[in-house]
DNA sequence: TCTAATTTGGCAAGCGTTTGCCAGAGTACC
DNA sequence: GGTACTCTGGCAAACGCTTGCCAAATTAGA
């Protein structure tokens, strides 16, 4: 195998290096011996021992070691000391199918988002699995990509696993009829003795957590007003989805109130990703070559937006200025740096992840969290 | 509720604009509102019903309505149609945790990963998803955060639930010990008679894919040598995993046939993560400010890497060419856009999936994907 | 029309835990 | 020494589904 014979701890391996790439080349030799090695074990031979082989074992009853094992009952020390020897030796796992049987309720906790390879739900996901990892818990993601029909499904799944809690992060719908069975959909996993709580969406029927997207985007506007902007315009989210309207409608009132408008025509959606917001943007700025500015409803589509205005020529900020939505991770390592607007999407997760270990209220409650405006180089005094 | 009374098809909301954000800063009392409308169901009052409950209303045995909606078997229409019913009529949902027990078997698959919120892998994590979702699996991910411990217990815990399979993403390790223990925990586990897959480490016991680091990074010094490079420097991942090994002795090498010295004082380390790799920058940049190259061991690192040399003030490519690895989604977006080696994540987890449903072979299969380098604009012609 | 083959449905025995209830063994206190 | 508790451990009944085996019903074949 390619392993040096000495543990590593720093980059001076000097001359051992080479014997070791050589090594690399082999391994698919390495792996035959590998095989060889322990080929035979390959098949599921005999059966996994369940608990009975331990307490046999043991010369205890079922009941003494389950409870030594799960920690349910005290257990006197010799008995404990035997079934956990026995359990060592047989090197048992505890059938949890079985446990979630027998207590009717897994222990674990589900988490749907709409994609975890947009930054926005992989930290959201991060501060989740912080709060699982703190209290020993196990957590099951699963992604929709922003499908209601898969979204329910999900959830009937995780009904069907006794999950103890579920968190749904993703934006709410305008589309009355799909909300009322996503929340059709999470009274009945809650009635079947599950928590559900719910993350960028309040409207549901369930416990949440959000972002303060209608304040987060009337910073914006004044951001961009207060640097001399009249004539902006907005990549916009998809139209169906409650954030894209939090953050269109927060952002277009603050203008008005600043005495900017923002003509429909300025106003071009998409959905959620670079690609998209990249072909929006081409449109926009061949519609009104004249903007000195882009709103982009969140970070992703801002990269889509960069991408695009740097491919036409136009520099940013000293020509247009752009500004994006969530502060992910990247957006200070963007060209240029990427002025947005803050959510704080770990702590959403966190924050979730609490709640649902909460004993449920008699109503359901609805954290905001704040947002906070963050200027990078994207953004600057317009040029008239 | 904040809902448009009429479907939302395009960015013309208007004048109805005003008042649906009204509506949405009074959430808070539309959602008392939904309390009070369902608030009484909030705690799980009646039992969940089980599948007697339906084969009972549908006047059948439990044997038939099972074979109903496991489709294991045949049932006359009549008979069908009335489980069917009502199963929809109780909103019945299998418990996942009996059919497991009953079957010895779950149907869902886990991953383990290092950590999602690093680009590479939450790519690995779609790929397996798109799998997973073409043949509508459940998928279950995990964290790791390249702690051993975690990773073993993982496994183990996955064992215990009894997946069917188990996809495992993340470089090896070169410390024996710990490779042995892993190998050890998969052994284990597919006696359960799970199957396992690694993604990314070819060294330990079982079935595996993974992207050629060696050649990707040969590639990568070529590049850099045909660029008139003579000084170059290594940003390298953490000492302790063959992923590391691999890019830095194929880049190594690789110069070393082309005749360019790479001195140990050039090479600094660091873990697979931005902040650390701009530290890392920092040291090597104030060690030898005369480097014209510098090769990040991943992508995220090269983030760190064009971090500091900004704020140092040095101009890449002018000044310094930087490459990365990996090929993440982003790199094409960073300023300058990354020049890097593609790493086809999401097809290594669409592979290691498909993989992991085949009838495993008598021996370990090992698949190598290729890589291929991708030159944007942060590599040039080294000034003398 | 009768027999053989094929479907279809039900019975009941698991699957591997947990846990309520009970009994025996210690302890403590009169 | 007797009574009242407190500990421990075991029995056995769930938990909710699947499935081998058998019988009844249906269909095919002659």
């Amino acid at each position: 195998m390619c392993i040096l014979e000495q543990e590593p701890t720093s980059w001076a391996f000097g001359s051992r290096m080479r014997v070791c790439s050589k090594a690399c080349g082999n391994r698919l030799q390495t792996l035959g011996l590998l095989t060889v090695e322990q080929g035979s074990d390959h098949p599921g031979d005999r059966k996994t021992p369940s608990l009975s082989d331990v307490a046999r074992l043991a010369g205890v009853s079922t009941a003494t070691a389950s409870r030594v094992l799960a920690k349910s009952r005290p257990v006197r020390d010799e008995a404990r000391r035997r079934v956990l020897e026995s359990a060592a030796r047989l090197d048992y796992s505890t059938n949890l199918h079985a446990r979630a049987l027998a207590q009717s309720r897994d222990a674990s906790i589900g988490v749907v988002v709409h994609d975890v390879n947009d930054p926005y739900f992989s930290e959201i996901v991060r501060g989740v699995l912080e709060g699982a990892e703190a209290s020993n818990q196990m957590v099951f993601i699963s992604n929709t990509y922003r499908d209601i029909e898969r979204e329910l499904e999900y959830i009937r799944r995780f009904r069907a696993q006794r999950v103890k809690a579920l968190v749904l992060a993703g934006s709410g719908r305008l589309d009355r009829e799909a909300e009322q069975r996503f929340s059709a959909e999470i009274i009945n996993f809650e009635r079947s003795g599950g928590r559900a709580v719910l993350i960028g969406r309040h409207e549901a029927a369930g416990d949440s957590v959000a972002p303060d997207n209608y304040g987060g985007a009337r910073l914006v506007a004044r951001h961009l007003a207060e640097l001399g902007h009249r004539r902006v315009g907005v990549i916009a989210g998809p139209p169906e989805l409650t954030t894209s309207l939090d953050r269109l409608s927060g952002f277009r009132e603050e203008l008005a109130a600043l005495g900017v408008e923002l003509p429909e025509v300025h106003v071009r959606g998409g959905r959620f990703n670079r690609d998209e917001a990249e072909r929006a943007t081409d449109d926009l700025h061949s519609a009104a070559p004249n903007l000195t500015a882009i709103f982009a409803a969140n970070d992703v589509m801002a990269i889509g937006v960069l991408s695009c205005l740097r491919r036409r020529g136009v520099r940013v900020p000293q020509d247009v200025s752009v500004v994006g939505f969530d502060d992910i991770p990247v957006a200070a390592d963007l060209g240029p740096a990427l002025t947005s607007v803050r959510v704080p999407m770990a702590e959403m997760g966190r924050r979730a992840f609490a709640l649902a270990l909460e004993t449920p209220a008699k109503r359901f409650r609805a954290e905001r969290l704040p947002t906070q405006l963050v200027v990078r180089e994207s953004t600057a005094r317009a040029q008239q």
